[in-house]
DNA sequence: ATATTTATTCTATGTTTGTAGAAAAAATTC
DNA sequence: GAATTTTTTCTACAAACATAGAATAAATAT
């Protein structure tokens, strides 16, 4: 089960935020707002989909993310590797590298990144 | 506009042909094979959305493709970058080291690339 | 306690997607 | 040239999505 385009961006605030009502993701939505029974629809369907849940606290519900960021993102940008890449990491990473425009400071910030996990290995 | 997952997918092949009939897209298609149908429904839509063009030869048409893959691609990696990971490329970069599990060797040739790409600032 | 606000569920509508049959028209085969 | 195959358009329909009003129930404010 997959989330929509809307249902991630929702998604995106709960893991900010780790846990928040629905009032706290309301506030967290940039102008304009979309209608409180929107993200309520939202809500459930996420719940239902098994990517949130909640505790509640009287009539109101205190929802957590069931899934990390980080596997959610993990299973994506696989995908897309997958797909679009002939599942090859390093095309894409040379994509990367060349498309999105990183200053110097940044490539070199990355380097430095990598050269720590080749010494993992 | 955006292409959907199936649309996606048939770009994909498009991508990879340059140009192609319809059969030879059919063709392409692992089992178990849309009907064809199917396949035109989605040329026609993808066509109307601007990513996809035609020269007719008689009764038939040659597809090609409008946008170039890298160029789709750019704006779909920038997108998720600036989604879910506050704008940050470095920090995307950082997750994907970490997350596809490069090999040593992978991860050497990842840095000389960045190297060039250092030297070319 | 009454009025008001807030959270939740139900219902609803328009749109996009995935999938493909029926029909028409052209191309190919026999 | 009649029969068959291929390509395309039209039509269709169910599922998923985006969005939100109405109704309800519970919480809070006065």
């Amino acid at each position: 089960m997959k989330l929509s385009k809307t249902e991630e961006e929702l998604m995106n605030i709960i893991w900010k935020q780790k846990k928040a009502f629905l009032k706290d993701l309301l506030d967290a939505y940039p102008e304009p707002k979309p209608a409180t029974t929107t993200v309520a629809t939202l809500l459930k369907r996420m719940t239902d989909k098994g990517f949130i849940a909640y505790n509640s606290f009287g009539r109101s519900r205190e929802y957590y993310p069931l899934v990390k960021k980080r596997d959610y993102f993990s299973k994506h940008v696989k995908g897309l590797i997958k797909n679009f890449f002939n599942d090859s990491p390093t095309q894409f990473a040379s994509f990367f590298a060349q498309e999105t425009d990183l200053d110097k400071s940044q490539l070199e910030a990355l380097k430095k990144l990598i050269d720590q996990e080749i010494k993992k290995k």
